[in-house]
DNA sequence: CACGCCACGACAAGCGGTTGCCACGACTTG
DNA sequence: CAAGTCGTGGCAACCGCTTGTCGTGGCGTG
């Protein structure tokens, strides 16, 4: 064998006088060879530094040992926490993670998708742009498991935005807001949708009145930009769609002369590295992030081992209040006369 | 064939009456097969939706397309854009890109390497934790580009932070700052040295003195820690290891009754995601992340082409100085007394 | 004691491409 | 017109591992 070979199941299998296969079996098969052999070959491998060649074994079984993991932006810090929780658990269970980002492409998207789907064993995708037939199609050449967005057959997990939207309107009103505004993001955001109407719900059975702003972009200018609209309204607190919306809203707020939160509170969602960069730091409803990430992947995994179908009910994962300081008392009045009704 | 199978070259080439072979040299030689041939197996390739595998592809060329990544901790905000360049490079050469996290931890990182080596063609190692030597190693198994660190014979990119640095002091002593501190991060920090022995050699050519602080730990902890020594001292200005340390600084020595840029100016390095979030908003030396990452594969790649090792000279890329709001010119006198060298 | 069974290992056929080499015909050239 | 060239396509041997199947020897059992 040349020296500078890596060596192969073939070197091992001559230095220890077996057959290849046996040297195969000793490695994936236990129990299959008499122990006795396994140990030796084992041993004789390490000698050699013998490492399976991981292609190699992937073209026959199929098995790459590969997970993608989609994401819209990797700069977007909602991802940093799902990726290293989709890592941690593609790792203990002996897989590499695949992270493509899409820049918020479609396209760009189902590129990337066509360029690891023969790679991958399995898909995540976090908050896909694709359309639902889109991502039905690929489902089926694939074990998927969709993040942040529901599509009946297909396994996926959520955030609990209800609860948390619940959440946040409970501590608002306890502190005496009520008037509530929401910033609305983008309007084809599954997640908007659940959130506006959770808000709705709350205002209802909490008899508080809600008021919708927007939608404006789900980036710090677009909550700059619904300040305007915010500040010239009646409310006296304001939940944003995500925590960039949030503290955009808080510098326009700031801009226009209003203090957060003494005039106006403000929560937003997701709780982003950056939530307590920002000051006042941000009061916002954390999503698991951590645990979406690893929860994406364990779903992804168990389906992939069980050759039924998994759980077809989306998995909700709690989100949690974190009151932090852009949430206040409410002002005996606000600053500006529209606020009409104090009591 | 079988309807559920994806077409190989064999069916392709059953249907179009020649040999395999010709329909591999028909997609990876062109020229080598008559064009009218090779148009029409490709013809017949499209439409039968026929995709090369590249497992299959790989096994004989050791060709898989796949470069990876590896980062010390994918939630750290400095390696977002990174990331993003990275990918964009490595996707415009047709390459897919392996990020590999690894916790910060040696140990992690070189149990990812050796799980991603096999399946990747070349290595962009993004602030190592591994010695020089485990570096050089590794370095020989796959072409290799490391990043924030030079290591001599293996072809680095770094920022240029003895220019950034020097900016920096230009503008605190245009500012008219005459003793400057500057709070460390970790000595095993390669950049760390790097700009505080910048930071000495501006000093020496603008005539203004400079003091360390630290070393602390990069985070948003450390540099709050270092707060009370900065505030302590007689500096008027603060140079810090990167923005969370700058961040963390600017909350320390708010809390403890200094008013930033007011009373000291606070300077960070990377401008990193939330070095705009926080208020005030952040003076600091923008790295040039994106062209980081992206130039860190082109070089990769390039070395990949050219069978030579390529240039050992470390590539230098441009860092510029992005004022924002927490710089000021130096207040007449501090609010401590100990600010005693004002002329 | 013969038969059958079991445990263990070997053989060989893939997995789906790539590629060195050869064959064959057409064309050029002396 | 013979010989050499060139352009094309086919053959077959890999790449390194997996796995269905078969052969063989040892053992238990009636």
């Amino acid at each position: 064998m040349d020296e500078h070979r890596v060596p192969t199941i073939y070197d091992v299998a001559t230095a220890c006088g077996v057959a290849p296969s046996t040297v195969s079996r000793a490695f994936s098969r236990p129990g299959r060879v008499n122990a006795e052999t396994a140990a030796r070959i084992r041993r004789v491998a390490e000698e050699m530094g013998y490492r399976a060649n991981p292609l190699a074994r992937a073209l026959p079984t199929g098995r790459t040992s590969l997970l993608a993991l989609v994401v819209s932006d990797v700069t977007n810090p909602f991802y940093f926490e799902i990726i290293r929780g989709a890592e941690l658990a593609a790792n203990a269970a002996d897989y590499t993670l695949l992270v493509a980002d899409v820049y918020e492409s479609a396209v760009v998207e189902r590129k990337a998708l066509e360029r690891a789907l023969p790679l991958v064993e399995g898909v995540v995708l976090g908050t896909s742009r694709m359309s639902d037939s889109a991502i039905r199609v690929m489902a089926q050449q694939r074990p998927t498991v969709v993040l942040n967005r529901v599509l009946t057959g297909i396994p996926s997990v959520i955030t609990d935005n209800a609860r948390g939207t619940r959440r946040a309107m409970e501590h608002l009103v306890s502190l005496e807001h009520r008037s509530i505004g929401y910033v609305a993001g983008p309007e084809a955001s599954w997640a908007d949708g659940m959130r506006w109407r959770a808000m709705r719900e709350a205002a209802d059975t909490l008899d508080v009145r809600v008021q919708r702003f927007g939608p404006v972009a789900p980036t710090l200018a677009g909550g700059t930009e619904a300040a305007a609209a915010v500040a010239g309204s009646a409310v006296t607190a304001a939940v944003a769609y995500n925590d960039l919306v949030a503290i955009g809203l808080m510098r326009g707020l700031t801009a226009s002369g209003l203090r957060v939160p003494r005039d106006v509170s403000v929560v937003g969602f997701d709780d982003i590295f950056g939530a307590e960069l920002c000051s006042p730091m941000l009061t916002t409803v954390a999503a698991p992030l951590t645990a979406l990430g690893r929860y994406a992947v364990q779903t992804l995994l168990a389906g992939m081992a069980s050759r039924t179908p998994p759980q077809v009910r989306p998995a909700l994962l709690p989100a949690e209040l974190v009151v932090r300081e852009s949430t206040a008392v409410r002002a005996r009045r606000r600053r500006r006369p529209e606020a009409a009704e104090d009591k």
